[in-house]
DNA sequence: GTCAATCTAGCACACCTGTGCTGGTTTGCC
DNA sequence: GGCAAACCAGCACAGGTGTGCTAGATTGAC
């Protein structure tokens, strides 16, 4: 056998020739010839890893998600509840440079899945993760005493969880509209404020 | 001159075609033959009407904006204040058949706008002309006294939005965590409960 | 060195795209 | 009727696309 350890790295530098041309154009952009170019590789030898476009795709998509798993788990490790709390939040919206990158690449991701059932898939399961993750945060927010008591957790998080996609839509795509320091603040103002009461109060 | 009503009517039955392909398969479908062939035209005759396909679409933007305009005002007319709070918030989110449409077809240009000055410019005015109706809204939310006394209007304005549009979001793209029900049962805990107290406070 | 597995490179095909252009057809005014 | 403007239809060109395929280069085990 030869080189079973640059096979990955070979993948993984094709997958972030794909992540650029997602930020720069879209996905619409990320044809195999263009992702070649970006790699500087010939298109036959992205071939040879990714036998077509929508396995090359779907890959930089999971790839995408464990990155953001990673990340999230070391915010998880973070002592301070609330600091926690507010850091795991942090690591899903673009309120940083680097988080900003893979939500607009994750915004691609989700915008073909409406017309992409393979990548529709995929997608699903990372939202109802993300979901899971959030109802995690709210029994988390209900041990601080931020909750009122009869509170419906799961109702709460789909709150929070739709308070949180708003403010990543609109910062990726109506930046006049919010600032990342007032999104964070509106977050903040969210969560520890008064908001988090039981629709059925 | 010759048939100067009909124009229009043409326009807008090629307008309709364009909505129909977005709602099936997204902007990307809607190449100048494949609008054609869904207006029941050849080639030659959209591009009589648009002179290119970056007009087309644009057109098509602005005529669903003005659809949604007339919407707005009409739900504006209600006479009781809550009511017509809730029912001018509900034309602006996928909750009823009509409204989905609409947005799906909506959300297909604020994507493209993304990487597309042209529609960019578009979308950001209409993106613009809903803060401002949301800052209305929250104002009279605050004669009603749903609102503290010191709250910042803006404030308030912008996290409505933010929470609206990722009810919108959510709603259009991950149909398996919300449903219409609880979507509008979280828009109206969110408008009436006690969250609409200031950041700062 | 030998050799086979692995990787790279790129040609070729069939298809779809936007748009320029050139004819034909219909329409309503005079 | 005649005529010009408005409209319809579609061909043609120069691109771009996914992917099948073949041929060469590189690699590491033996």
């Amino acid at each position: 056998m030869v080189r079973t350890i640059d096979q990955e790295a070979r993948r993984r530098e094709i997958v972030d020739a794909v992540w650029r041309i997602l930020e720069r154009g879209g996905l619409e952009d990320a044809s195999v010839r263009k992702v070649a170019a970006e790699a500087g590789l010939a298109t036959g030898s992205v071939r040879h890893f990714f036998g077509t476009q929508a396995e090359l795709h779907a890959f930089a998509l999971r790839s995408l998600s464990e990155r953001v798993g990673e990340r999230v788990r070391r915010a998880a490790a973070e002592p301070d509840v609330r600091t926690r709390v507010v850091a795991m939040l942090t690591e899903l919206m673009p309120l940083r440079d680097d988080t900003t990158r893979e939500l607009r690449i994750w915004l691609e991701f989700v915008h073909r899945s409406r017309f992409d059932e393979n990548l529709a898939a995929i997608v699903a399961e990372q939202a109802a993760e993300v979901r899971r993750f959030l109802t995690h945060v709210v029994t988390g927010l209900g041990e601080l005493g931020h909750l009122c008591p009869t509170a419906d957790h799961d109702e709460v998080a789909a709150g929070l969880n739709a308070f949180v996609d708003g403010l990543t839509f609109e910062l990726l795509t109506a930046p006049a509209l919010l600032t990342r320091e007032r999104a964070f603040a509106l977050l903040e103002s969210f969560v520890f404020g008064h908001h988090m009461r039981n629709a059925a109060e």
